[in-house]
Parts: C-alpha cells; structure tokens; sequence
RNA sequence: GGAGGCAUAGUCUAAUGGUAGGACGGCAGAUUGACAUUCUGCAAGCCGGAGUUCGAUUCUCCGUGCCUCCACCA
C-alpha cells in the first residue's frame, strides 16, 4: 500500500543532500542546460505549471539517469502590472512610492516561498542554489546591461509613434495584451456635404462619431461604381465644417455601412495604414486620458461624453439618416479590460520589424517540438507591423538605465560599473550633456517586463562574467513553454538574445497545450473551475499528479484535467507497490546472476524479450519527449502483461521447491522490477526512490537509465508466450462462464489448438495445469480451436 | 474574410485500404498465497454525402461541426 508520508521523507532528503545541484567544476560530463520558463510571481502554481514543469521535469531526471551533467535552474519573473495591481487593490492607490515598492517585494516573496515549495512537493529536482529572480539588484543589473549593449548596437531609440494606448490605466501596452470583446453598438449613418454647396450628399457610416473632428479624409472604394466618380472631391465635415477629400482605397470594404467611410488619424489600425498609405494630416483626437483634444466645444470630454453630445448634435442638424444597432469586436487591455485607443505617445523602442528576416532565420536553426508550433511563431513575426513598445510607465520594473538631454534630446547609458541604476532618483554618470552642454533628466519609466525574461538562457549560462560557464551552457538545449506564450515570451528571447550574442537561445524548444479545467473551459477563477495542484497531491500523491501530468495525451492541443486520470495513476502506483510486496520476499536472498539464464523457460524468456522491446520503445519515447507513450507503454506492460499474466504463471515456481526453477524465476522477476523502477523514475521519482531503496538498496536516481539487450529480444518467443497467455485466458473464462473461482481446481480439460501450436502445448502442458489448476489438460489437434470443460 | 488543424463508444485516446486496439465510466461475475486502490468477463464507436477502389473508418472532393492563428470590425 503506497503511504504517501515517503513523499515528505524524500523530499527532504533530496533537499538535505542538494542532491540534485549542477556540477560546475565537473568537466567530464556532457552538459544539459534546460531553460525553464520562470513563473509570474502574482500567485501560486496551478495545474498549467504542474503540467509544464513536469515535462521539465521528466526530462532533467532522464538526462541524469543517461550521463548529463544537467542544470536546471529555477527562475521567478516578479515584476510589472499584474502585481501592482493586486496591491493597488489591496492596499489603494496612495501608498507612496517606497512604501508601494515594499509591498509589492513582499507580496512577491510571499508567493515565491509558496511556489518554491509547491516545486519541492511535486519533486522537481530543481537547482535551487541556481534560483534567479527577476526584481532582485543583480538580475536587475543584466537587464540594464543587456538594454545598454542593444542601445550601442542601435536597436533600441525614443520615437513618436502609434502605440496602442489604454487610456484607464494611461500606459502604452504591446500587442499581446490585447484582448478582443463583442459587444453591440451603434452604426451611426452621417450625411456630409459636398463641396461648393452642390446638392449631392455623401453618407458615410460609423462606430465613432466622437472622433469626427478628427477626421482626415473619407476613403470609398475605387472599384465601387456608387462613389468611384467622388474620387477627388471634398466633403465637408458636419458639425466642424473643415473640408476633406475623398480618396480611394481598396481595403474599403464595398458592404458595410455604406461603403464610404471616415479617415481619422488614430480611429483604429486601418486608418492608421490608410493615414500612411496616403501621407494625410495629422490631428490628434484624445488625450492620455481618454479626454477629446483639438475638438473645438467639445475638447475635454470623454470619449462616451463626447459621443453622445455629437450623436446629439448632429441630430439636431438632421445629419444621422439611420441608427443601426450592430455586434463588432472592440480590443480592450487584457489586465483592465478597458477598450484601448490609438495614440502618438513618445516611447522606448526596440526595433524588430527591421529584423523580421533575422529572427525567423533563427527560428529556423531551432528544433521545434511538435513542428507545426514554429507556424505560430512565423506568423506571428509575419505580422510585425511596429516596433515594440518597450517602456511602461509604471513603477514594479526595472527602471530604463538611461538620461536624456532636456535641451537636445542626446541619451546617455548609465555606467556600466554601476549598475543596477535607477535614473529616476539617481545622478548621471556624467555632469552635462557631451553633446550641448544641456541638463540632463533621468528617464522616469521603466521596460515592459518581458524585457526581464526575455534574456534568461542568458543569465542561466553565466552571462555576462562567467565566460567559461557560458562556453559550455549557451546555448541551452532545451525550453518547454505552453502554445500561448511563442508570440511574446518566445518570440522576445530569440530576437533579444541573437541582438546580444547574434546566436540561438535554445537548441530545442518543446510547445505544449494548455491545460483545462474539468469542464473543458480555460480554468479561471471568475467560473470557479480551478482546480489546486494542493488539493490533488493531497487527494491522491505528488507522484499520481506527476503521473497524470505524463499521461495527460501528446499535449499538441489543449486538455482538459480529468480527475480518473489522477486516479488511475493512483490506482497503478498502488499496484507497483503491492506487487513489490510479492517480488521482494520472491527474491530474497537472490544474487543477479547472469548464469540463472540457463535456468529460464519460455514463460521468463517471453518477459525478458518483452521487457527488452520495452526497453527499447520506452527509450526512444524519451528521447521524442513522448512521455505519454513511454508511461503508457510501461503502465500497459508492467500491470497487464507482468502482474496479471507472470506474477500468476510463476507462483507455482515461487511457492514450490524446483530450486534451479527458482533461480530462472528470481533473474527474471529481478530484471523486470529493476528496469521498470528505473524507467518509472524520472516520472514518478518518489515511488521509485522508495521501492528501489527496499528492493536494491541503491538510490533509483542515482543508476543509468536501462539499455536494451537485443539478444534478449526473440519473436518468435514472444509469439509463443503470447498465445500460452492466450490459452490461460480462455482456461480463466470457461471459469468465469461456469461461475466458477478461478482458484478452483478442475479435474480435466481438452485444448483443441492448430497444428502448429501443438508442440508448444504438449511441451508446456504440465506447466499450464499448474498454472491454471487444473488436474489434467488434454491437447488434440482441432479445427475449434477452444478450451472445454470435460467433467 | 484568409490560413491551418481536428472529427473514432457516454468520456478520453490508438492504429489501419480488408476483423477498429486501449483506458475511464457502465453492466455481470469472482474473493485467487502482493493487491477490493484487486481479478475475470460483457455491452458499447469510425460526423454526413459523393467519388476513386473488388473493398474506404483510412485516399480525394463537398458539406457540417469544433479548435487555433491572422485579418476586418469607419
């Protein structure tokens, strides 16, 4: 009966011992560098983590077991907006900045210890002395460097530019922290005049009648017969009077509204094309508040003011020929879920749509796990449209290490010896501006946080001071994240680190699916279907959830968590345990010997053979990472073919006094548990650590990982072992069919077999009425191929 | 609107141009010298249509449904 308590037990030793530390100093060894994902820091790990990080997991134990040196460091990403906003919320808004800080640190400390110890219950053999922490002064400092070195290179400037803007939260965002919403709104039809006083009217049709004043031109369609002839021509805009020209543009779609629309400068992405495609002007329509600028009377309001005065207004005037009601999708800030507008803002960039071709050159020297995963990250840099925004004007980041000339706009890096800095309260490193003499003013914002994470195979390999480390751990062989995060997180550390070192962060990437909940649906508080790795390792083991974990499909797709599936792999490690209470007082006393061959039969040849095609196919699942074929394969075979056919076929051996029979028995019982249990161990680590303690005396963890003997691998073999298992089978039903215990004794019965099963039979007849109870087997030759009762 | 993926018992999943394998759940039975967290057995399935073929669940096309990404959303 598996006791849950060695979990602990284990777990602590592990720790203890730093059992599971990288070797620097070891040299001999191949090195194994996984670059693990490091969780956000504003909560605890739920089931997507456990997921991920049991991959991670399986893979860093089997490299061990197979001769790696491996390091497998655990990072935290601790910083940004989500966490400020937990302790807005929970604190308010006006705690003063250190306090602020202070309690963003401390909240995010309180979450770190709990995960490290979620980490340590499911047994990840993590290097914990290699822990890295984003908002910590040395980690802070190599972001700082890292901006410094893309700064020199030229990749990094200050730029006027279209940002999507969140007007609540008054902070420029990027592009993956958009979110769409539906929702219902009104298509207003507007009437504008032509030019010179003619009596000919042009309707267009819009969502945003707030932004009319920022109106810049009306696009039709060039192809469009009702408004081709306009091409040219000026309306004049309701309310405001200012005249634009109609222009044409093909991206104007014929069928909606009317087919002609308004150009506003900041309306939404397609004016901003169309705004570039034909050099318009340029009118700022709101403020960083989300207040209308340069709109005459109604400058100042909100946007929702702003649209139901002019809606109002232009009513009045008879301008509104139709109110439609429509369902369109709005994008909204993904933390706020405020709606988001297009603004010029004067941000930090990175450049990266000068370096599409490279980063999807590097994409391309990276093995993708499955392969289709790299068409997410290639469409993706397809769709670069600007650079990326990367400063954020919050205050839980790593501050931008840069000073800016009040007078000439020269930047200067802060001193490379210094860092970390924090320009906001910190001196320069110089007096003056080296270009005009001019004051300089520290750059208040700080970077987007996927600046912090973006460099962690870096970091992990010793970078920037350990030169010799970083010879031998960059890059690193593998990362392991979830599909939803290739288009930034992945995205950013392969363009960041080939800006940095000009090379791969990682040989191989391995993309998962998301994982969940019961109900099908994304787990998420707000439907209340999350489900708490605590509360399943307290259920049932760390060991089972790790099982699950493996268990849980190819993981190509998302899958939802199904709780038999932590139970089955419950119910398997439960019967690993009790059949070692079968095996252990089975082998006592037994020396592995490989002379006990000689003492084998065909029952312990076909496991050995089988053992062996195991052994193989469970290997080269690890290899392909297919931790699903290689726990199923096992699971199949150790409780299917081993307990229920050759624990049962041998214990006449067992409880019997054939003593060379014994041996044959007792090598191949050994074989089989000793492989297993090493095969098991990077999966389910406690069960095997325990088990293998009592059945070899030796650390699981510590022994290579089985190879397959070919010569053990027969056929042939197999195919006689499988049909005696057969003919036992169809002995156990005609005990089922009389209603009988399948311990019951019969007195006779007839096998009828094919010709060439014959011998097989006759030879091994004696060992089946054993086997099977029953006083005497009769075998015949027969075309009914069947097992009767002769009463 | 564009691109891609997927469709197998109640649920999850595998393989296959010729009888579709397994797990969970269900049902029936057994109590066996490690194990009731067990053992034995049973029932239950290829989304619809057309084509290619001696034969299609598999290949092709069409439809339908679901998923992902992208675009549009004045």
């Amino acid at each position: 009966m598996y006791d849950k308590s060695i979990e602990e037990k284990w777990m602590r030793k592990w720790e203890k011992e730093k059992a599971y530390s990288f070797n620097e100093t070891d040299k001999t060894k191949p090195v194994y560098v996984i670059d693990t994902p490091p969780p956000y820091t504003n909560g605890v790990l739920h089931m997507g983590h456990v997921s991920d990080y049991s991959f991670i997991d399986f893979i860093a134990r089997y490299k061990r077991m197979k001769g790696f040196n491996v390091l497998y460091p655990q990072g935290w990403d601790t910083m940004g907006f989500h966490t400020e906003i937990t302790v807005e919320k929970k604190y308010g808004k006006n705690l003063d900045e250190k306090e602020f800080l202070e309690k963003c640190e401390a909240l995010t400390t309180d979450n770190l210890v709990k995960m490290r110890e979620q980490m340590k219950l499911l047994g990840f053999s993590v290097d914990f002395s290699r822990e890295y922490i984003t908002m910590s002064r040395e980690y802070k400092a190599k972001v700082q460097l890292s901006l410094l070195l893309m700064y020199e290179k030229g990749l990094l400037y200050i730029g006027d530019h279209a940002v999507y803007w969140c007007p609540y939260c008054k902070t420029a965002i990027a592009r993956e922290q958009i979110e769409d919403k539906e929702e219902k709104t009104k298509l207003n039809y507007v009437r504008f005049d032509m030019e010179g006083g003619s009596a000919e009217q042009l309707t267009i049709a819009t969502t945003r009648p707030e932004l009319l004043h920022a109106c810049v031109a009306v696009a039709v369609n060039p192809t469009d017969e009702r408004y081709a002839k306009y091409i040219g021509k000026q309306v004049s805009i309701p309310l405001f009077g200012r005249k634009v020209k109609i222009i044409g543009d093909e991206d104007v779609d014929v069928s909606f509204g009317t087919g002609a629309e308004m150009v506003c400068t900041f309306g939404d992405k397609k004016d901003l094309v169309i705004y570039h495609r034909h050099k318009l002007d340029e009118i700022k329509a709101i403020d960083e508040g989300g207040h209308l600028l340069n709109a005459g009377k109604y400058t100042g309001l909100s946007i929702q003011d702003a649209r139901s005065a002019i809606i109002s207004d232009l009513e009045k005037e008879g301008r509104i020929t139709k109110k439609e009601e429509i369902l369109h999708t709005i994008k909204i800030h993904e933390d706020c879920k405020q709606p988001i507008e297009l603004l010029h803002s004067t941000e930090w960039f990175s450049k990266t749509t000068d370096f599409v071709n490279e980063i999807k050159e590097q994409a391309n020297k990276i093995k993708w796990i499955p392969e289709i995963t790299k068409r997410y990250l290639m469409d993706w840099a397809n769709y670069i449209d600007w650079d990326w925004v990367i400063s954020r004007d919050r205050r839980f980041d790593t501050p931008l290490p840069f000073w800016i000339c009040k007078s000439c706009g020269y930047i200067v890096g802060a001193d490379k010896k210094s860092l970390p800095v924090n320009p906001r309260v910190d001196a320069p490193p110089v007096d003056k501006c080296p270009k005009c003499g001019g004051e300089l003013a520290g750059e208040k914002r700080t970077c987007d946080v996927w600046i912090d994470s973006s460099i962690t195979p870096l970091v992990i390999a010793g970078w920037p001071d350990n030169k010799e480390l970083f010879s031998r751990a960059f890059p690193s062989d593998i990362r392991i994240n979830a599909t939803e995060i290739i288009r930034s997180w992945d995205f950013y550390t392969i363009y960041r680190v080939w800006a940095l070192t000009g090379n791969i962060p990682w040989k191989n990437i391995f993309v998962h699916g998301l994982i969940l909940g019961p109900d099908g649906r994304k787990m998420s508080k707000s439907i209340g279907n999350v489900v708490s790795p605590e509360e399943l390792i307290k259920t049932y083991s760390a060991d089972s959830v790790r099982m699950w974990a493996a268990l849980s499909g190819t993981m190509q797709g998302d899958k939802a968590l199904i709780f038999n599936d932590v139970k089955f792999a419950h119910s398997f490690i439960n019967k690993l345990f009790n059949s070692l209470e079968f095996a252990r007082p089975a082998l006592s006393g037994y020396v592995p010997s490989s002379s006990d061959m000689a003492n084998t039969d065909i029952f312990d040849k076909y496991m050995l053979s089988r053992l062996n095609s195991l052994i193989k196919q469970v290997s080269s699942a690890y290899e392909d990472l297919r931790f699903y074929d290689a726990a199923n394969a096992i699971i199949n075979f150790y409780w299917h073919v081993f307990c229920d056919y050759y624990l049962e076929n041998i214990k006449y051996v067992v409880y019997g006094d054939d003593k060379a029979r014994k041996k044959g028995v007792q090598y191949t019982l050994h074989a089989v548990v000793d492989a297993v249990l090493r095969m098991l161990a990077p999966i389910i680590p406690f069960s095997t650590a325990e088990l293998y303690q009592s059945f070899a005396g030796k650390d699981v963890h510590a022994q290579q990982f089985p190879v397959a003997d070919e010569h053990a691998i027969d056929k042939d073999i197999e195919e006689k072992g499988e049909y005696l298992n057969n003919i036992i089978s169809m002995i156990r039903k005609e005990k089922t069919k009389n209603k009988l215990a399948l311990n019951f004794e019969l007195t006779k019965i007839i096998i009828n077999v094919p010709e060439k099963y014959y011998t097989l039979l006759a030879e091994n007849k004696h060992k089946l009425e054993l086997i099977a109870k029953v006083k005497e087997i009769e075998v015949k030759v027969g075309k009914e191929e069947g097992v009767s009762i002769a009463q």
